[in-house]
DNA sequence: TTCTGGCACTCCCCCACCCAGAGTGCTAAA
DNA sequence: TTTAGCACTCTGGGTGGGGGAGTGCCAGAA
């Protein structure tokens, strides 16, 4: 063969070495440090031809001529695909995630636990995606008379998370066609997935009106109000522990910071992004560029699908620097998910 | 008089211009720059002689010998105790105040609202605490049962909040051992303060127990154990816009910034801060140190209460550099805390 | 008495410059 | 194939000078 050793062991060993200690030092990695470093008793001239051979495969690269190699997206993404050993999580954070999590009362406070405990276990910062809303069951609706034809709506999901919402009715109704009509509800949709109840619905107001059945209407269009603006949520994104970031060297200046916590903020494109992971199942990361996303061209994004009922529903994962500890990271990521998940798969009893 | 012009008429109005000035600039300001700016026909020398006694009296600062004078926070305290003159809100903010404010449901939704609002009129930070528990009052309980001895309870307050609560009860309740205990409830207590009800619930606890009415108890047990965490809110302030003050560039440096983002999160703090506002009237400002806290240092805080019922129940405000348009940011603050005032008050209608 | 022009002085900021240090690529020898 | 040596390059810190802005003070004018 011509070609001298492309991706032999040696240079693949060197790589991972090289991104291990740039991970740690921040700073770009030089030769000599790289021959002591490496263990393969190989002089510092030895090691700058093969580092030369990992540039031109576009695996580091050197930020000027006088500098040591640091890895480029494609060195890391090589480093955690092929060469990465994971370290199990620690007993005590294990014990500390457990704890936490099942201690929270409602499924939102559990994720923003979630979230919470990823930025503090990291140090960096922890996202989570609501759970998508169709994947909600309705499990009980009550209606509860206000003032001036105004209804109050309390909506339980199957997930036990309660909902309210105060309605403007066209017409005053009675406490008992209220009752009736929550009768007739949650006896025949309960257990039914939120959106397919809004389907239901819209058919029956309009196959009963021929047979001009008011109570039917009634019941349906108060819960059509009800459901309508159940499914856009306000905030699908909890956030957290954004100003860790800040200590990290490469994102401690305003240029870069700045952007990234307005992304952060800007929760319309990291949904987008973070529900691209939603179809693949397991731990998922973005290096860099990769996401796509200008704000995000420094950092990595290690992400995990939860599932409620064997169906994924959300994405937690963390964002932080290009340069983080992925052999920490990826198992405490996968460890909440499936956490997170059996955590309200738990909660899925049904009640009443 | 030995002493030469302490604080006459001429310099005042040499430090007003200087503090506009610097406001405006952001940089020291020379006396050749005031000579012309002032429109007092004096020259520099002059101005300088006036300045030097401006600064004996620790009015203004200059930062080294041969840089120009800037305010010091007694200075900034003349300036807008004495010498500000206020301009009035531009009509196109009062308008998108007023139909911001108005088309929010829930108090709490308007309350985000008003902090949104501060921010992005100001470009600078807003902060408004959510109104003292104590001055809450109860309008409605309900109370919806669950599997396995859970129970929910609703509880609507006089303001139209709804709080939604997943108790454990002793015993298993039936639906019309509920509705009676709600009944009887709503009548006795409703419109009356939630901190009192839970005075009253204890005392009535007490006395029945003696008499053995089970019924009166199981209603004010369940009540008791509803309100319970009800006086303890979690977020008991909005932040909003923090990010803006990273485009002041007194601030825009991470040494100053993250002890400041850090302590807007820090809520209890805050919290302390401003409810020191709420014992009196009207738009309070702290500039710089004047907050007592180290954060703040280069910082200024505009607050006003709001109220309801003309009992001041909260605070609301903007957090800016020291150098901020004061006399833009004073009318804004007290405009939207009267609003929010007014826009609360109109809920507490009755209902039911 | 008050104001002003002049002058010497001080301090910051920017720029150019140099130098040490770290790391490289290349070449020739082991 | 590996290594030692060497010339080269680039960064970062330190130094030193000059321009600019502003001051304080003094003597003379109004």
């Amino acid at each position: 063969m011509p070609i001298p050793n492309p991706l032999n062991e040696r240079s693949l060993l060197l790589l991972k070495v090289l991104v291990e200690r740039y991970i740690n030092e921040g700073q770009p990695i030089g030769s000599r440090c790289l021959s002591r470093e490496a263990g393969l008793n190989l002089s510092p001239a030895t090691i700058r031809n093969i580092m030369a051979d990992l540039e031109d495969l576009g695996l580091i690269t050197a930020p000027h001529t006088s500098a040591g190699r640091m890895p480029t997206v494609s060195g890391y993404r090589l480093f955690i695909d092929s060469l990465l050993t994971v370290k199990p999580l620690q007993d005590n954070v294990i014990r500390q995630i457990q704890t936490d999590l099942y201690e929270q009362e409602s499924p939102v406070d559990l994720l923003a636990a979630a979230s919470r405990l990823l930025s503090e276990v990291t140090h960096m910062a922890g996202v989570v995606t609501l759970p998508k809303q169709d994947s909600n069951a309705l499990d009980h609706i009550e209606f509860l008379p206000l003032t001036g034809n105004r209804l109050l709506v309390i909506l339980i999901s199957s997930q036990q998370e309660i909902h309210n919402k105060v309605i403007q009715t066209p017409r005053d109704f009675t406490p008992s066609e209220l009752q009736s009509a929550a009768n007739y509800l949650n006896s025949r949709y309960s257990g039914k997935n939120i959106a397919n109840v809004r389907e239901a619905l819209a058919r029956e107001i309009k196959d009963t009106r021929e047979r001009l059945n008011q109570a039917l209407i009634d019941a349906a269009t108060l819960t059509e109000l009800a459901l309508e603006d159940q499914s856009k949520r306000r905030n699908p994104l909890l956030v957290t522990g954004e100003i860790n970031l800040m200590d990290f060297s490469e994102l401690a200046n305003m240029e870069q910071f700045r952007p990234l916590f307005e992304a952060l903020h800007q929760k319309e494109e990291m949904v987008g992004l973070l529900d691209r992971c939603i179809e693949s199942p397991g731990v998922q990361i973005f290096i860099g560029e990769e996401s796509g996303h200008r704000a995000l061209d420094h950092c990595s994004l290690v992400t995990s699908t939860y599932t409620i009922n064997d169906q994924p529903v959300g994405v937690l994962g963390v964002i932080g620097p290009t340069r983080m500890k992925y052999e920490r990271v990826i198992p405490l990521v996968d460890f909440t998910a499936k956490l997170v998940g059996a955590a309200l798969n738990q909660r899925s009893q049904p009640p009443l």
